[in-house]
DNA sequence: AATGAATGAGTGTTCATTCAT
DNA sequence: GATGAATGAACACTCATTCAT
């Protein structure tokens, strides 16, 4: 607290960007640690080593600032969502799903803290916050229905109820994302838990 | 004054317990309807019909009571997790499984308040709320990784990563109380739908 | 309230009352010291002796127990507008006038810190208080007016532009008001003044 | 950046008058408009294009800046007030006053956002701008009542209690202010209502 | 001289909990 | 046991002022 002074000079060369990119980072430790509900701006303050009203010149609040956390995250997953090639000589349909979920889990595991606040908080905040995670789940959701369409169009699928279906798919990939990057710390082996869940979805567990 | 004493005698008469499963019964719907945060003590005492002091009679606190609600839908969730049965004379397996997946549907959409609770609101109360659920899913996923080694063990399932395969099954059972029990209102076809879950569970959607 | 059959309620909303009109009166005395901006909701408390949350269990917030204090002035200031009397056997009209005006400086110095708040905060405070003010003042224009047009008719007055002279016999009453109430802490002799306010206002100061 | 530059030697150019005067006649506006209290720094700064810093360069402060504005009202009002002559050769002294009149009027209505400041905030802002108000309410008065006594002394008026006469005539002059010029934005037609106003304090409402 | 990012004491308001009746 | 008025720490947010540049 003695270097509150000294803050300025300091803080004077960086640019605003950076200032807003450093409270939003600390924000993202205080979020994933305490939950957004007990997480006060008293504490986002006390984190981001700033003063009250400096807060409020760089965000509206906190909701405000929760909001952008989160779609920083969303965006950050939708790079990683990218449709499966079908031309003749593209590489075998499993393997290539298989990479988009391992990219995924690789992203998500990079963002551990954002991504524990998704799965663990977001849910309760409000319901601007549910909302645009429903809205989010809701595209991933269509992503997936209409890739199963299409492989049963090709008849790389067998016919099954489209609905319930991407909604199981949806929520293995959720229950794994859960497991292995907000319950747990250690690092997981993306590409070879990615092996594993696309082989579940593709061929189940009947011998 | 000598009214009072009538109030008392008729209160009198109500057992302990019965005062205690109002209170809950209407914290229920609250808790449902606004969350658990959104939620203040003065809801649920209008909502129970009692004075601001009588909750804290009856219950500890806010979250005390909370915590009470969530251990209550944890054990309408366990009487439906029945083992299968493996006897010669036993039904198909799929059929049984799909008659467990049925009636756990079943009892959740009956229960929807307290089934919105925990999927919506219950992660972000606080620790204790979270350790509670984190120790019930992992009940639940020894449960399924049993079955699994089981079912491998009698040739019925093909040799998988259990773990990961056993996270991917509670995975899609969770995904699908999510979308038909918890986002909508309508009643579902469990017997239908567990039919679906079973069959995607076991055989993928490989054709 | 029908559970009014509780004795310990009707007490209850008697002493509720009482402590309304406590937190209102010490209220009064702190807004006409330090005015309306200048006065804190901190300061409200103090003065009152009760807790913060005590406030807010009585009135919406400052805004709302300014208000009710301008209400209860301006129904006192009403009661003393009565019209005069036009019979036969009435008292002379500039001696049932002089009683008029008397009354209402009477009421006003005998309310010195709700006039004082009136005429030296009121108009600043918000769009709500400045229109129920002008409302008023327009009401007490109306009334000037009105009369002032009736006394031409039975010819009693002699004919004048009727809103011009009804605005300065008001700003006459406010001039009045302001100098001996507002901005003096000494009695007035309401009668002396109120006979020397009506001669001037029926007959100027022309020899 | 090099803009600034330019922009520094721009306003080198200007004379520190030249300046202050600028930042105080956007304030005059946003004042007039917003009232002193809901007026902040930021409205100020904002409307005189200057930045915050640069504000505090010229004034010290919000409260020392619309002390000056009154200032500059009162002394503008000030011209206006000027003795009647009493020479054998003097216009009728009604005329005389009519004159002087309707000149105040026509400086008010002239500087509306001045006088709406003046009536509508000023008292509540605090005790220095209230007492240097009440100091000018009281040459005003000394004005009034030493003419009132001069009036007597010449036969011209009859006599009166001075000090509540003279309370009246300011009131009547501040009442049509309030209404004419204050609450209204029409313009007003000085040289008649001046007529109605004096011919009212000379000669009363009596036929 | 001019700037505007930063400050933090201050605001009005809420709410889980207590306790005298 | 039952009550609900009272509490006060905590909350999100504002804004007049400062000061390193």
């Amino acid at each position: 607290m003695s270097d509150l002074v000294d803050g300025r000079v300091r803080r004077g060369a960086e640019s605003r960007e950076a200032r807003r990119a450093q409270i939003l980072e600390r924000a993202l430790d205080v979020f994933a640690e305490r939950g957004y509900y007990r997480t006060s701006v008293t504490d986002l303050v006390k984190a981001a080593g700033v003063a009250r009203g400096t807060f409020y010149l760089y965000f509206d609040g906190k909701e405000a600032l929760f909001l952008e956390l989160l779609e920083q995250l969303l965006s950050k997953f939708r790079g990683n969502i990218v449709g499966a090639e079908t031309g003749p000589e593209a590489p075998p349909l499993a393997e290539q799903l298989a990479n988009i979920v391992a990219s995924i889990l690789d992203t998500l595991q990079e963002n551990r803290s954002l991504t524990r606040i998704i799965f663990r908080e977001a849910v309760a905040v409000d319901e601007a916050v549910e909302n645009r995670l429903r809205d989010f789940y809701g595209e991933l959701f269509s992503y997936i229905a209409g890739t199963l369409r299409l492989g049963e169009a090709v008849s790389f699928t067998r016919p099954v109820d489209t609905d319930v279906v991407a909604t199981c798919i949806l929520g293995s990939l959720r229950g794994v994302v859960q497991r292995y990057v907000v319950d747990r710390d250690e690092p997981l082996d993306a590409a070879a838990m990615a092996g594993t869940i696309v082989d579940f979805n593709l061929n189940g567990i009947r011998m």
